[in-house]
DNA sequence: CAATATTAGTTAACCGGTTTAGCAAAACGG
DNA sequence: CCGTTTTGCTAAACCGGTTAACTAATATTG
């Protein structure tokens, strides 16, 4: 097979007759500013459409020093928040122009690390990125080389940089109020036990709201890690299903703490909402398919997302401003 | 702010007074070749090492033709199992040290010119996509330009390229089968409407298998698009409800349509499995919180991603071998 | 009509790497 | 001891664009 080089500028400017220059004023849009005359822009634009001329983006970025691409780093791809998060930072970017690189951490620093390595020396002009227990080091890494960057979903509290999150602390006391408005006392708290501010915060806002209302019982705030969550969820349903006291309600931190809560709640024999009542952080689709009475927090992903990028291309543009935005949730029911 | 410019390798020449292609050499890693001296190489190490000295990968493939970057063209990522796909995808071309970009065509045909265009033009190495229905003409433009593709999940039958699919008309049956020997009679369908192979055979598998029991009614396969899902669903669930005979089962064609349909028949107050089975096609993390019977076909979807980008990599370094892969799916049952 | 301004396009440097050809010095060989 | 080989490194072209500085021709102006 013939290795046929593909259409480039000079091709262009060879066969007009002309030189490199004025083609790639031509083509790049620069011909109003620069003087080329009508005729020349014309001749040029068929030349190239009929020699299907596509430029060449990896030169181009060389040159000018931007390369249209940012970079989004999330714990994993597969997860359906951080998917929908992703889809909206996508589907914004393309409004701007921007292509996307996404890379998964897995909750991982290494693997965090690694990501950042890779698009920084990939150029891209920005990252967005859901920080990693422990990794400011790293994130910092982005700031020195002076690539604006976004937090979403969580943020390193000692770090002047731009976030974008949501009110973790205060939804998750409005929620545990909820459930003790509603006359149940005795209420459980799953949640990761990595040091991330929304995490944390999540666990605080209930256990804060316990206290207030002289129920807070430390034997029901189950810590969990993220790598063996499947068997510690597991234990953690084992062991309120035969904890002394019987247990009202179950708060879970994430959807995929509740989806696998849940799953073992039925392997328990717990019923829902007879025997237990249950608050998941974050909106699943599937909620539909579960048919029960459902007490969750629902995020604005699509804004944090589309937020994310535009506070993202505000400073590629050259702002300096650091912005840091907390939104709403909504606590909602299901019947 | 000092606008800083990275160091690059002639930065690193200079302080050590030797020319930047003895540098390159080095830090490329094809110094053994080239007999440099061990003496120099050590010396550039530490020098590349002190300055912090990071490759510029734009100049990199510029230079060598090779980006390192392959890109991937999915429905939704947002959606389960396109996010599980890619995280797959991602990991494995990790391995293979390429990184990702990725892109959504919500099954619209310009949005799918768009991306491969953009893709094509960013130089990527290579293409997985999920074909679009009638786009067999824009993914001939990544042949055109003698770029390695893979089809994932679909393919054009006309087209002479990779894919990696699975078995969808031979399960789709074989559930359809299953169904009717557990006695049922009635048997609905609900799929979308697209001419795409992977639909198209899911939907034909329960209409032969339907008629070769002689069980066919075509009031009960219902076509939905994929823009108005939701409407077209919630209808195809009143009808059902409403027809005339009582219906035994409902074959839903995906996960998403499979939680639509689902929530739906909950609200009709359709009883699962009392009133009606389900069967989906695709496995959901989300089965856990369902809790009811229901019949699935689980896609080896690691495996599928795997060797999409196993056969990637290949074409890339050079294979010219069409490689067409249908892998085996599994009937499943939660009782 | 000479001086100046504008127009249209060219030239060449540059971005930061890779890679081939070539050169000088050292090592080898008969 | 002189010719050949090997070793170690340099020089320069190249990838495909962008862009500032410049030239030459034409138009404007007082």
């Amino acid at each position: 097979m013939k290795k046929k080089r593909k259409v480039s500028i000079q091709d262009i400017a060879d066969k007009l007759g002309v030189s490199k220059g004025t083609v790639s004023l031509v083509l790049s849009g620069k011909a109003k500013g620069s003087r080329v005359s009508d005729e020349m822009c014309k001749k040029v634009k068929e030349a190239a459409e009929e020699m299907n001329y596509q430029p060449n983006e990896i030169a181009r970025s060389l040159s000018t020093g931007k390369t249209m691409t940012i970079g989004v780093i999330v714990t994993d791809i597969s997860n359906e928040f951080f998917g929908n998060l992703t889809f909206h930072i996508q589907e914004q970017a393309k409004k701007y122009g921007y292509t996307v690189i996404t890379t998964n951490t897995n909750e991982d620093l290494d693997e965090f690390n690694d990501a950042v390595t890779t698009l920084l020396n990939k150029q891209v002009d920005g990252i967005i990125f859901v920080p990693v227990d422990n990794g400011q080091q790293i994130a910092e890494k982005i700031t020195k080389r002076h690539i604006p960057l976004v937090q979403v979903d969580r943020f390193y509290p000692n770090f002047k940089a731009n976030y974008v999150v949501v009110d973790n602390y205060k939804v998750s006391a409005k929620a545990t109020e909820h459930l003790i408005k509603k006359g149940l006392k005795k209420i459980a708290v799953i949640c990761y036990d990595f040091d991330v501010n929304a995490l944390t915060e999540r666990r605080q806002g209930c256990i804060d709201m316990l206290r207030q209302y002289k129920l807070l019982d430390p034997g029901l705030i189950k810590d969990i890690r993220y790598q063996d969550q499947e068997e510690e969820i597991k234990q953690a349903i084992h062991d309120l299903k035969n904890y002394p006291d019987k247990i009202d309600a179950i708060y879970f931190c994430s959807r995929k703490v509740f989806i696998t809560g849940v799953g073992y709640m039925y392997k328990n024999e717990i019923r829902i909402p007879e025997d237990m009542e249950v608050v998941c952080f974050d909106k699943i689709d599937s909620f539909a398919i579960a048919n029960i009475p459902i007490i969750y927090i629902e995020q604005p992903i699509k804004k944090m997302g589309e937020k994310a990028v535009d506070i993202l291309v505000e400073q590629i543009k050259g702002s300096d401003d650091v912005k840091q935005y907390v939104f709403d949730t909504k606590l909602m029911y299901i019947n």
